[in-house]
RNA sequence: CGGGACGUGGCGCAGUUUGGUAGCGCGCAGCGUUCGGGACGCUGAGGUCGCGGGUUCAAGUCCCGCCGUCCCGACCA
């Protein structure tokens, strides 16, 4: 490929207005051109990357006996109605009306699409299992994308979906994908952490997620010291505190506490610790009003709350209603809330006594609150966001907390879309049965971010050889020597017949920016011809991941850059 | 959607405070000199200053509205 006629728009700058790593590198070096907020062109190299990441999916996903179809991306919202996510995923769909008045939408994902195709084509349990996959795009019009490739609201992914018998089955079809995921990433040369993890608006029961790790990443996850315990922050749980022992109860006071609505002002004028108060946190549940009770020093994670009360959609309370239940913003304490509000508390609540809490009036808060004299809990469960150093559930040691890219999540979906679509096969004993179903998803676009975030330097972009765009680049350094020309394009013909991917650097630019270009891209083995070299009967060859320097015989270039190539990373 | 920043040739920026000829670097085109780590000289092309109103003799600059992009929070591959 002579990169003179190659469509490669590297950029000297930094482009402005740009945060993540791999956002600025795939800039710089060529690889993709924004569009819009979170859409982008893929240009030729970044697309060769990508096709590499989808072969090697292809290949993994084939070996695991999933078979490759492609569905259409713009659906019919009837199945979406059905299942409820045509609500639930609400202003996340691109929804638009055809002609006829039509409501559709853009796929986000496919199991309304992919159910009803099952169900109306394998009615047998002879047929099954199934997995059908794609590697197709998908539309999710995100409330902010970011980051570049890492954040979209049009990508890349490839969505497999399994289709079995019995929970047996699913859990052998989803133990096959699992494997087959690990392949992946550890073939792209990824360091994927597998993870527990929160199922969302996909639904169903276990989980995993596989997260690359990376400082820019969104996600959260802990991990245990000692090796035995791993989950998304949304999913992680941590061992409940032992309840301790009650002492003397304290009698229910009233303390003044002028404009204090936060825990960080009451704790300032009462002089106490966060972890004394109790916060009470409202919200509104359907039509119900849902308390939820944590340390002051702790958050609520809303997702385990929505997850206690699926599938009633929870926000937290807005001005208004605090106005119309006639509850006192920022003084909110769990006494005297009648049977109408349902009153959870987290498992740290649990070992509590003498709670400093709301008062339930502007500017006063109650000490010495304690349950069952003064407030009632319904229902203790784990409702808290996880903190570092929290005791892990498995061994009690404290728990760390990192960052990391989502690349890939996979689903036991169980009967979550099979039974509202009525999607039926009919078993050995003749009764109709729902069938099991999995879903896997995995970002191409993303594995390639990630893949940069997870190795670039200061000179570019450096990634592993099973991804770069390129295996091999040969630099032409003296563009006006004619040896230089054609022993340079004879090595390039070479290696192009030895089944190596190069390029010729056969610019009109000088040796300098083809050198400054070669990093930034990443060609993992630059093979530089120069008049120098040429005279001595000698090619200069360097490791992009080392950086370390080489040099070959000019009748043996090619072999040289291959052997190079061997070793690289 | 709420909060913040920004929007000036393809890219990166100055100019806006205090209204008065639209600038710099890179890139691009031509010619010449160079030629192994982002060369140099000369010449040149390229700008509705995000858009729309308003104030003014005069608006990139002041006022109002809108749009877009990025960053911080609720979402996820």
């Amino acid at each position: 490929m002579r990169l003179s006629r190659l469509f490669v728009p590297s950029l000297r700058d930094d482009p402005a207005d740009v945060e993540a790593p791999s956002h600025r590198l795939l800039l710089r070096a060529g690889f993709i051109r924004p569009v819009m907020s979170g859409v982008f062109t893929t240009l030729p190299l970044g697309l060769r990357t990508m096709r590499k990441i989808e072969a090697i999916v292809r290949e993994e996903m084939d070996a695991s006996g999933a078979q490759e179809i492609r569905m259409p991306i713009i659906l019919p919202s009837e199945p979406w109605k059905t299942t409820g996510r045509w609500q639930a995923y609400g202003p996340v769909m691109f929804k638009l009306v055809d002609r006829h008045g039509r409501e559709l939408g853009l796929g986000p994902t496919q199991e309304e699409a992919v159910t009803p195709l099952v169900a109306g084509d394998l009615p047998s349990y002879r047929d099954l299992p199934v997995n059908l996959y794609q590697v197709e795009r998908k539309y999710r019009d995100e409330f902010r994308p970011r980051y570049g490739l890492l954040r979209v609201r049009e990508f890349l992914m490839k969505d497999a979906y399994s289709f079995d018998r019995d929970d047996e089955a699913m859990h052998r079809s989803y133990a096959t994908m699992l494997d087959a995921y690990r392949r992946i990433f550890d073939r792209c040369g990824l360091e994927v952490l597998v993870v527990e993890a929160d199922p969302g608006t996909i639904g169903g029961g276990t989980n995993h997620e596989f997260m690359a790790v990376a400082d820019i990443g969104e996600d959260l996850y802990v991990s245990c010291p000692n090796g035995d315990y791993l989950a998304d922050v949304e999913a992680a749980r941590s061992r409940a505190p032992e309840p301790v022992a009650t002492g003397d109860l304290e009698p229910l006071t009233e303390v003044s506490t002028p404009g204090a609505a936060t825990i960080a002002a009451v704790t300032d004028q009462l002089g106490v610790s966060a972890d004394r108060t109790l916060k009470c946190i409202l919200f509104r549940a359907g039509d119900a009003v849902v308390a939820a009770l944590a340390p002051g020093d702790r958050e609520i994670n809303e997702v385990k709350l929505e997850r206690r009360l699926f599938p009633t959609p929870v926000r937290p309370f807005e001005d208004a209603d605090f106005a119309s239940g006639g509850y006192a913003k920022g003084f909110v304490g769990p006494q005297g809330f009648g049977e109408d509000v349902l009153v959870l508390a987290d498992e740290t609540v649990r070992g509590g006594a003498n709670w400093i809490t709301g008062a339930n009036a502007a500017d006063v808060h109650v000490t010495g609150a304690n349950t069952p004299r003064d407030f009632r809990v319904d229902e203790y469960l784990d409702l808290s966001q996880i903190r570092e150093g929290d005791p892990c559930p498995n061994d009690g040691a404290p728990l760390r907390i990192g960052r990391s890219i989502v690349v890939g999540h996979i689903y036991e979906l169980g009967t979550r879309y099979s039974e509202p679509l009525q999607a039926r096969f009919v078993d050995e004993d003749g009764t109709e049965q729902h069938y099991r179903m999995g879903c896997y998803g995995l970002g191409i676009e993303r594995t390639m971010a990630a893949a940069v975030e997870q190795f670039h330097d200061d000179a570019g972009i450096r990634l592993p050889k099973v991804l770069a765009p390129f295996e091999v680049v040969v630099i032409v350094a003296n563009r006006d020597d004619e040896r230089v020309v054609s022993e340079a394009d004879r090595i390039h013909s070479e290696l192009s017949d030895l089944g190596i991917e190069v390029a010729i650097d056969d610019r009109e630019e000088t040796a300098g920016v083809k050198f400054a270009d070669a990093d930034l891209i990443g060609y993992p083995v630059q093979l530089v011809v120069g008049k120098r070299g040429v005279g001595a009967g000698t090619v200069d060859l360097k490791l992009r991941a080392t950086g370390e320097r080489s040099q070959a015989p000019l009748a043996e270039a090619a072999r040289a850059a291959v052997d190079l190539l061997a070793s690289a990373p």
